[in-house]
DNA sequence: GGTAGATTATCTACTTAAAGGTAGATGGTG
DNA sequence: CACCATCTACCTTTAAGTAGATAATCTACC
């Protein structure tokens, strides 16, 4: 009762490879039935709807991202390490070349998203946006960055840079150059 | 003979359209024929398939960027303004709040693309990569820009945060804050 | 402790809608 | 009369989702 089921969490992480990999609307109740080795009506019994199963998935995937920068809060760990926290989950998925991060898979799909998982998609780049900003902006206090524009502008163009290369790695069969744009975001901070 | 005809224009300008806006594989022949006032079938005559429709959406998308970056190249401007040249196409769309590039809506979709869309996404960011790369090197020689990195990374990292802003945008009301990221990569140059 | 009833998780079989695509008839125009 | 562009009518496949049967398990109670 505590805890989900084994089916649920089953699902729940065919569904994100598959929503990583694929993007909203190109992933079907029937390719997690089959790759599950269940009837795809069972499915339903679980999340009765796709935008159900998109909601559960995103939630998970949210509080597992609020706990990752959570747990960088309170480690007092320095900006530099910070910012390295928030950088390698992007840059593992970059490397594989052919995965996305949820939150891009949703916003290239947004236009035609349930409601519900619109207003998902803009939170999740808010979090994101918020944290950043505050990484920046206590690292400039502390004298670990140095930069010259608005914190939060430099966290757009953080986050920009990180999704944007996810597009590019994909249709590159060489994912090698995230390392050397990443090294270049730093220098733009004062590494 | 020489000019397409008019239908088989109107048909590539709304298949843009709803590329930019949801993707490839989110918008259907019945969409285009809806908007078109024309019946589902009748499509068929003009373009057999829908990878075809899409190569040749995406052939005269090239034609058209070639054109531009071309023009950009022979006018001979100085580095700024060939930047700008590039970029103001990008800032238009992100502008919309709504519509990706081209270029970024394939490649969201990469996976689930035809064999030869998908080889054309990949010769879009080959050919604006290479263009950017050597801007970015005429550019440094001639004292117009100053910069750390690699040409081809300092290329990538502005590919990716014009394309990583794009998405971004989608899901948040305002899309004002791709000037100052624009600025900022700016000032990384030496602006 | 064994049986009855409820609950959990699955199944088969189905529906409806939309997708891409095809065949072949029809009408207007050079 | 031919050919261009469109039409109606259809096909197949796949999508999400539903109804109802069925098996297994867990929960009470005598």
């Amino acid at each position: 009762m505590a805890e989900k089921s084994d089916t649920k969490q089953q699902i729940l992480d065919i569904a994100e490879r598959l929503l990583e990999r694929r993007g909203y609307n190109a992933f079907s109740y029937q390719d997690i039935a089959d790759e599950l080795g269940i009837r795809k009506a069972s499915l339903h019994y679980h999340y009765a709807s796709k935008a159900d199963l998109g909601m559960a998935l995103t939630s998970r995937h949210a509080q597992r991202m609020a706990t990752l920068l959570r747990n960088a809060d309170e480690r007092n760990l320095n900006a530099w390490e910070k910012l390295d926290i928030f950088v390698t989950p992007f840059i593992k998925l970059i490397k594989t070349g052919v995965l996305m991060t949820p939150t891009a898979s949703l916003a290239a799909d947004y236009d035609t998203l349930p409601e519900q998982l619109q207003a998902r998609t803009a939170q999740f780049y808010s979090v994101f946006h918020d944290w950043l900003t505050h990484v920046l902006m206590d690292g400039r206090h502390l004298g670990q960055f140095y930069f010259g524009a608005e914190p939060s502008v430099k966290a757009y163009a953080i986050l920009a840079t990180l999704e944007g290369s996810i597009l590019i790695a994909r249709s590159q069969q060489n994912a090698a150059f995230i390392d050397a744009v990443i090294d270049d975001v730093k220098a733009s901070l004062g590494a």
